[in-house]
DNA sequence: ATTTATTGTGTAATTTACACACATTATAAA
DNA sequence: TTTATAATGTGTGTAAATTACACAATAAAT
């Protein structure tokens, strides 16, 4: 385990209150893991076993070891929970108020995290886990609801700004998956010929030369995002109707 | 002073790691307190008398106290600094890298503060303390350069989505003050007569039947915001030219 | 072959963004 | 008093993006 110094009062002049031990604070990630299946946005929770919330759902969270980025914890989490790396990850907020914890002093910061159900089995051991629906969540433990509200804002905000949302959808999908994520994510209707104008204008989606299966009806053609194209273009991602 | 309960292992299920003193971090807030003075941009800025980093420039922070919310650390750090209460903050973005200070583990969250330079003038005892330029800035300390510029990017996308910038102006303001202002901030040119007619369509703009003084040409009237209109219209906010 | 459900393509109307022109009004100088 | 100057204040036309809506094409089921 590495050393990692700790502050002393003399080497942290330009913080102003005296560095002791009394400062430290027990710091904490909360990973609001998102998912999409069967239509529904979802979102990965754990049943509390904490006496006060006993029985409600939380969000994945551990404490930040002292030897560790704080980055590198969300993705820790992430790993422990779902066995996947290289996956998205963002911070959206730090929550700081001094009651958010029975137990004491918890600083948590909140990361959201998008994933594809489709690559992620849950193990059977971890029996407490479950994708719950995204927009019929109640009974939260601590104030993970005022997080989770949070994130989901930001999801909202955030896919309409950048193109996350594949992250969340297999490698190939159809139009009318691509248009099902984001009607769930902002949870409204959307014009399914302006749609999918506006996103072969935006020209990241590269057609792979195949059809849908098992439809009962005309199969949609597939398609794979270009993450390069997009990354070379540069160009600023277009709202998806407001 | 509030006794506050530190975290149990026993009381900590939920979160994998056990509990400890070990894994209490050092918490810091730092904050970007912008002004607008001369048609420019400012920062508020500390000299740096860490000895890694001694003469160069930092940002306001201190340590969070553990009995204390994290907002209202950055509260009492803004109100140390520049004596003034009932402030625009907000926070941005939580930094926590473990080789980012050179005493050891701190982890800092970063508040952005947007205050009318008319009201504040600093104390004469604070000589280390210095607006500057928010466009020249170089040799911060720490990764306070980093810090900034997130800050930075973060007013110039939030100035176009919400209406802050009016917390960096004097109450009544005229029409060119206001686009300088946007100037600086986006640092770009916009077209004055578009600019006028998208901030007349808000309809948040109140004349207050008054005109500029003391200047050598045509003056033009003065405005000030209508923050009550704008809670209620929850009309979205515009963008101003891209 | 017909029905059904959904994909794939297009077009016109509306709204918004952008580029630019000109009259108005105060100060300052001749 | 007149004129020059340097802004403010108010348009107008064009291009681009958004929105609403219509219809043909295709595969599966009957």
């Amino acid at each position: 385990m590495p050393q990692i110094k700790q502050p002393s009062i003399k080497t942290l002049k330009g913080l102003q209150t005296e560095v002791q031990s009394i400062n430290r604070i027990a710091l904490s990630v909360d990973c609001v893991i998102f998912g999409f299946d069967e239509n529904k946005l979802k979102v990965l929770l754990i049943r509390s076993d904490v006496k006060k919330f006993i029985g409600m759902w939380s969000l994945l969270g551990d404490l930040v070891k002292p030897e560790e980025d704080l980055d590198s914890a969300a993705y820790r989490i992430l790993k422990q929970r779902t066995g996947l790396k290289d996956i998205f990850l963002e911070q959206v907020h730090t929550f700081g108020e001094t009651g958010r914890h029975p137990a004491g002093r918890v600083v948590t910061v909140a990361y959201c995290s998008l994933i594809n159900i489709q690559n992620h089995r849950l193990r059977i051991l971890d029996n407490e886990l479950h994708w719950h629906d995204a927009n019929s969540i109640c009974d939260m433990a601590f104030d993970h609801q005022v997080i989770f509200n949070s994130c989901y804002k930001w999801l909202q905000k955030r896919v309409q700004e950048h193109p996350l949302g594949f992250n969340l959808l297999p490698n190939k999908f159809s139009l009318r998956e691509l248009q099902n994520l984001y009607e769930a994510i902002l949870n409204k209707k959307l014009d399914r010929r302006n749609f999918r104008k506006k996103f072969f204008a935006m020209d990241f989606l590269v057609d792979v030369g195949e059809d849908e299966q098992n439809v009962p009806h005309r199969p949609g053609k597939l398609y794979k995002f270009n993450f390069e194209k997009y990354e070379k273009k540069k160009k600023k991602w277009p709202g998806i109707d407001f």
